[in-house]
DNA sequence: TTGTACGCGTTATCAA
DNA sequence: TTGATAACGCGTACAA
């Protein structure tokens, strides 16, 4: 009524436990004839291996830990690809721990849990997607000798910082405005992902820089909040309604997608009354109506640019933070200024006045 | 250089190690003055518990493996909110994994690879979300003793079957069918999921017991296929060009996104021209234009009904597989037949929810 | 309230 | 080519 163990195994095989270890990891080293009756044993009492034994004798998991911070978003599911493909190949196991929204009180409670699982010796690294909160890091952890080795995709916050893989997100929000003032936009409006979020001040940081260069002040009454969900893309719609840009440059798809929805059910039409950009290209951005013009990142490749580097550090190596480039793509959202001479006007225009 | 172990903290706080254990577990057991010393004696080692022992010794880990076919479908996400409630109420850490979809070949190898993590004892059970395959329940892995339970959500195939949650998916897809019937249309067809897929077969089941119901004979050129892929979904369109139905039932929401946008791009307007009814109300079907009718699984409420049949199994009941209701959500994408007679007997046409 | 000592199931070293 | 045996780090009777 127990497991059956590599001693059972054994006595059946009539061997010693030892050459029932070898078998299944060195068989080459073991006669032919034995190897054949302890497969028989194994296959006879349905023997599997304990790995709780084999990690506690090995002093390894042979996993990798991936710490995502909402699973429903379809952005992660390509960077998981990529991360379990060099994953399987180096023999590990890709389990995933979802710590939920953050914005939901819950998700602290999970990380913290996935913290300890990496800490436990469970997994042999861990990869953090998207701005992975400070426990990760903290002294009375970190400090410690021997602990699993971390990195990051996406850029993290101020805290002494893990390897890291990611885009430019400054620059990529800078190239998707700069995009619209090229169409001839003039009133641009930004909204922003949840705040204390990394990604949210670089993206906006990008706005504004797009907007500098270009000539134009930044104006705080067209900077709407945002949380990276569907309801607060809708929410933008109302603000929209207010201030009458003639763009709309989305921290992300998702909200995007819910501006598209809501505007299209009050009448406004993308892009003819106004223009919409998105960042991360998820699987939808391309079945919107219209379809979404955004910023792609590469995903797979992050995924598995960020698994080489934990295999090196797990082999002893010290890789260096990798950025790898994005995309802007266009697509059917984007377009000249609503009153429609925006193209032929758009170099003689002159840039709102500063100060 | 090495991880710091039990022993090192119960030499650094004087104590033994079955004290240092003690106050771990059971803090209220031992003197105050004892505990502080140790509870800094592990701060300053930076001590954590080694998981491998602790499973080692205690013959479990603690863990949940939940297994999913396709991270990447937003369907998954909420059932995965369910499970995680349950489960950290339950002391447990889920570790989700993903198998990918499996048109890819690589999807069979990394499902074994979880077979694998279940039957070394990693996770004290499993839950398999959609479709597992047989290597889950295969003779000479269920034969032998002590083996980890299983918890499936949706129905699996003829094998000997598991514990079980599930909506009845026959009759949604029967309702769906006959919601269209109710506003008049008599041309419906199916776009139907993967072959070998148990939800593909159910659904087709349910789409010709409704036309059945009222009388028609199903079509075979009716019944076109899919995968459950946007791109299939776009696929539809060139058969919906050929064949003209007034009203397409999708076996999943994701199909039925693909086709609203390559409808609408090529001028044809839902609900005008062609009704849509999809399946699952994932996260985006509200946002879709127009928004989509679909059947609403109840998903945070699969999952945790999953989660705690487990660990009635755990517990050691055997508990009986479990059948949740499904809603039929109407919104826009659903309207009378194209000559426009249908739409006032919409209302009156909604199904009861059924059990 | 604390300490001693055994065993959980493997892998790896050393002999034979 | 095989076998005996010592760790691996922890929890828990049992004894003190």
């Amino acid at each position: 009524m127990t497991r059956p163990t590599i001693e059972d195994v054994a006595r059946i095989a009539g061997v010693s436990i030892a050459t029932v270890s070898r078998c299944l990891h060195m068989p080459d080293v073991v006669a032919v004839k034995t190897r054949e009756r302890v497969l028989n044993a194994v296959r006879q009492t349905g023997y599997n291996l304990n790995a709780a034994a084999q990690s506690l004798r090995q002093r390894r998991s042979n996993t990798v830990l991936v710490v995502v911070p909402d699973i429903g978003n379809t952005f992660f599911s390509e960077i998981l690809g990529g991360i379990e493909t060099e994953a399987s190949a180096a023999g590990l196991t890709m389990l995933i721990g979802d710590t939920g929204r953050s914005d939901t009180g819950r998700s602290r409670a999970r990380e913290d849990a996935y913290v300890r699982y990496l800490l436990n010796g469970r997994a042999d690294g861990a990869l953090l997607l998207a701005d992975p909160q400070a426990a990760w890091f903290d002294i009375p952890t970190r400090n410690a000798v021997g602990l699993p080795p971390i990195v990051a995709i996406s850029e993290v916050g101020p805290q002494s910082g893990p390897v890291t893989v990611s885009i430019d997100n400054e620059g990529a929000a800078c190239a998707a405005v700069t995009h619209l003032i090229a169409l001839g936009h003039r009133r641009i409006a930004h909204v922003a992902g949840p705040q204390s979020n990394i990604l949210t001040a670089q993206r906006l940081a990008g706005y504004r820089r797009a907007l500098g260069e270009a000539g134009m002040t930044p104006a705080p009454d067209l900077e709407f909040p945002g949380d990276f969900g569907l309801a607060s893309g809708r929410a933008a719609f109302d603000l929209f309604r207010d201030h009458r840009p003639s763009a709309l440059f989305f921290a992300n798809d998702e909200m995007a997608m819910g501006f598209l929805s809501t505007a299209y059910a009050a009448g406004v039409r993308v892009p003819r009354d106004v223009s919409i950009v998105g960042f991360d290209d998820i699987h939808f951005a391309q079945s919107c109506i219209p379809s979404l013009t955004t910023i792609r990142q590469p995903r797979s490749e992050m995924g598995a640019t960020a698994m080489r580097l934990l295999l090196s550090i797990l082999a002893g190596q010290a890789p260096a933070s990798v950025r790898l480039p994005f995309d802007l793509v266009i697509r059917g959202s984007t377009a000249g200024v609503p009153d429609g001479h925006g193209a032929d006007t758009r170099m003689a225009s002159s840039p709102a006045p500063r100060g």
